[in-house]
RNA sequence: GGGCCCGUGGGCUAGCUUGGUAUACUUGUGGCUUUGGGAGCCAUUGACUCCGGUUCAAAUCCGGGCGGGCCCA
């Protein structure tokens, strides 16, 4: 399991050997969320939730289906969309007369509802999300968590009174992505798509990126602003103070489970996965080191300090298995469990547990007198360096580029036009992605790399995942 | 959209060219033994992707479906 080596190969590994998902599951690009994966997903969907409580969002569940006369009111978004979608075309033995549209994404679903719900300025803003999932007819190669056609997604859907505001909601949207990027310490750049690849129906895009260790991109999430693109189709309008009708200006916020992913391919390492605590079903392991003459003793020492632990608030494991303890340890750092506390007589002798830390392989000893905080202050500082780490590697991912003699394996940063004709040659030629340019814009002075006119704009382009 | 390759216990895999009782390792289960980094021994469960064809006989040859993967646009 070398990461370094060959990334597909090691991904695909981990992911079956941390026992994540089963993608055995007969539909390609379906995968089984088995539990070690589901706590782990779970944990970052309550992070996305606090969130998004916190700001005055209101969580809500539409539908899956949605009627083929919703879905195409709005024209570039049914054609981004369709030929993607599974679509539902009988009921028991009858064809429908309206086919029904497996969702996408949830726009055509709820924007006729927010039509009935927005009546005056005083309903606004709206701000609902839900997480739920998604199905898109993924004709490449699929990855587990990755590149899937049943994704696990979070959405977000604002409504505004005016263009004002609802970029205000963006800047909100971006402090609630660092929020929830430092639990899961990983580091991301926020690019302004090009216009042929932002969101279909959309205003502008800010992609989230986050460079993985083989040199590519992987998207992990997405913000959009849509002024009134989708309020005009649908009709959705507030009466003004002054009993003018106008049209919403609209935002959506999109994330999944590639987030895992994201984690998977930006902390793990040949010994497996390497989960970030605050995300981390069990945050320590408690593994008893017993020999014939003490198992009893040891075994009621081990079960007290996950006693002590689990009453303080740390996710604790006690692996009481009759196994060696050697094989218990390499159980648990597959599966990435951020501290491992061993406790033998040795340790109990001296008064203290001794620890070994999965992210860098320290190892010390935390006293028993002082477990509980011992054991915070070592978690805290895993994810702290998890955090430092990922950050380093992004910032070392990025390679400004002069000319496109040598293009590296690497997030590429050169100085572009803007003409969609340059952009298409450069992800023509390389199979390369414009991911964009930065958001907020950068000020830069240099000559586009394709035709070398004069630049003011700095784009970044990298393979993606 | 076009082309190519593959499918054997839970995992990984031998056998296929040249048709004849399906192999190893691992995992699971039961037992003995052992316990500061994957210990050992014994017993045991478990598979030829599906449908059709050729044949006395098909994992093996042929056709198709389903699933997996690769390359090109």
């Amino acid at each position: 399991m070398l990461k370094d080596e060959n990334f597909a190969d090691w991904y695909a590994d981990i992911v079956e050997k941390a026992n994540l998902s089963d993608k055995r599951y007969p539909i390609k690009g379906m995968n089984v969320w088995t539990p070690y994966g589901w706590k782990i997903m779970r944990q970052v969907d309550t992070y996305i939730r606090r969130e998004l409580d916190n700001t005055g969002h209101d969580e809500v569940c539409f539908p899956l289906l949605i009627p083929e006369t919703e879905f195409k009111k709005e024209k570039d978004h049914i054609k981004g969309f369709d030929s993607e979608v599974y679509w539902v075309t009988h009921a028991g033995l009858n064809e429908l007369d309206v086919r029904l549209v497996v969702r996408p994404t949830s726009e055509t679903a709820m924007y006729p509802m927010f039509a009935l719900w927005i009546r005056s300025h005083q309903d606004l803003p709206l701000k609902v999300y839900q997480i739920v999932n998604t199905f898109r007819y993924e004709t490449k190669q699929t990855r587990s968590f990755i590149r899937v056609r049943e994704i696990h997604f979070f959405e977000s859907h604002t409504c505004h009174a005016t263009e004002e505001e609802a970029q205000e909601q963006v800047e909100e949207d971006i402090r609630v992505l660092a929020n929830i990027m430092s639990k899961l310490c990983l580091p991301y750049s926020l690019l302004r798509r090009t216009e042929w690849d932002k969101f279909p129906g959309a205003h502008y895009t800010v992609g989230i990126d986050t460079a993985m260790p083989n040199g590519r991109a992987l998207q992990i999430g997405s913000i959009h602003h849509y002024r009134t693109n989708f309020s005009v189709p649908y009709g959705i309008t507030y009466e003004d103070g002054d009993g003018e009708h106008r049209h919403v200006h609209q935002t959506t916020y999109g994330m999944s489970e590639r987030l895992l992913g994201a984690m998977i391919g930006v902390h793990g390492d040949d010994k497996g996965l390497v989960i970030p605590p605050a995300v981390a079903p069990f945050q320590a392991v408690v593994i008893p080191i017993l020999s014939k003459k003490n198992a009893e003793e040891v075994s009621e020492a081990a079960r007290g300090i996950a006693d002590a632990l689990s009453k303080a608030g740390i996710r604790v494991k006690l692996d009481d298995r009759d196994d060696r303890p050697g094989s218990k340890y390499y159980d648990w750092e597959i599966r990435g469990v951020p501290l491992r506390l061993e406790l033998g007589a040795r340790d109990i002798e001296n008064g203290v547990v001794t620890f070994a830390r999965r992210d860098n392989g320290e190892k010390g000893t935390i006293a028993l007198d002082s477990l509980t905080e011992g054991t915070r202050l070592v978690l805290r500082d895993i994810a702290f360096s998890m955090y430092e780490k990922a950050w380093e590697a992004q910032r070392a991912s990025v390679q400004d580029i002069g000319s496109l003699d040598a293009i590296p394996e690497k997030t590429l940063r050169f100085g572009w036009c803007g003409c969609e004709e340059c952009g298409h040659a450069i992800e023509d030629r390389f199979e390369l992605k414009l991911l964009g340019t930065p958001y907020p814009a950068e000020e830069y002075q240099g000559s586009c790399i394709v035709c070398g006119k004069p630049a003011s704009t700095v784009a970044y382009a990298a393979r993606s995942m």
